[in-house]
DNA sequence: CTTGACCTTGCCATGATGGTAAGGTTGATC
DNA sequence: GATCAACCTTACCATCATGGCAAGGTCAAG
């Protein structure tokens, strides 16, 4: 299968197996004599498990470890385990940091008039310090 | 003032005032005989607010119009709403895709016994299609 | 042999930010 | 009035995963 085929097969664009081949995340696979890049389906199960694995969420640097893993038969299922427990707890931090600005958000913006009046909340709040909702803090420290 | 105190007083780093510079976000500010740039208390109120921005996660793109709005005194606030309404639907678009990563990966763990053995529930979900709990798929569109 | 669809490499761009290097300015201290 | 440290200036490189483009080679069908 030439670039092009696994590339439709596994969804990823023949740009990415190029960069994936180069930054060492999947076997540099052999060349016909023109030079031409040839895979099986074992690679394609491989770019196919990079995608998903893409998909949820993974870092490239975690997707190395987990591909490693995942070509690995002796491999222990705790440190799969450990792996997606550490990215499950990355995923939550990021969702609370856009769910505090989405909440700080609509307080604001239930506050705007939402008129032709130049008045609004919101760049008033963006002029002053924004306010932490649990721990305000009443003292400015200015120069 | 120069720029390292801006940069202290404002809370952005001497190299991002520069950028905003360059890509036109924020005036031009006068310059010493000897080249220096010199920030007045306003400036350091608006890159407070393009801080302040930031951390709310607005675009610079986004930050572009809402200092454009922050400067025109004549803007109706119903521009900022909409602004800010957007963004938050962006947020919670960000949220819930995040959000079913985490899930998804959660029920994955947990079928994961998470010892010595190879097996694992993880690996095997990223060999095959990612289940969808909405919208199952039983065929494969292969070729 | 031509044509079109594919492949190859290599370079550029993204966006917001940090780093580094080489050189000029300033103000304080000796 | 020299020196030194702390600042400033510009300019360039790097990030990370991805796309785009260009110039040229390959291959199969007609």
């Amino acid at each position: 299968m030439k670039i092009g085929e696994a590339a439709t097969a596994s969804g990823v664009s023949a740009k990415m197996i190029r960069y994936y081949e180069d930054i060492g995340l999947i076997d540099t696979p052999p060349r016909s004599t023109s030079g031409y890049r040839h895979y099986r389906d074992e690679d394609i199960h491989m770019l196919l498990f990079i995608r998903r694995g893409r998909e949820l969420g993974f870092s490239m640097a975690q997707l190395r470890t987990l591909t490693d893993l995942w070509r690995n038969k002796t491999r222990a299922s705790a440190d799969v385990k450990r792996l997606a427990n550490d990215h499950i707890a990355t995923l939550n931090e990021r969702i609370a940091s856009l769910q505090a600005m989405a909440d700080t958000l609509k307080t604001l913006a239930r506050q705007c008039h939402g008129d032709a009046r130049p008045e609004c909340p919101i760049l008033d709040a963006l002029r002053q310090p924004l306010a932490d909702k649990r721990h305000p803090q009443s003292h400015s420290g200015q120069k």
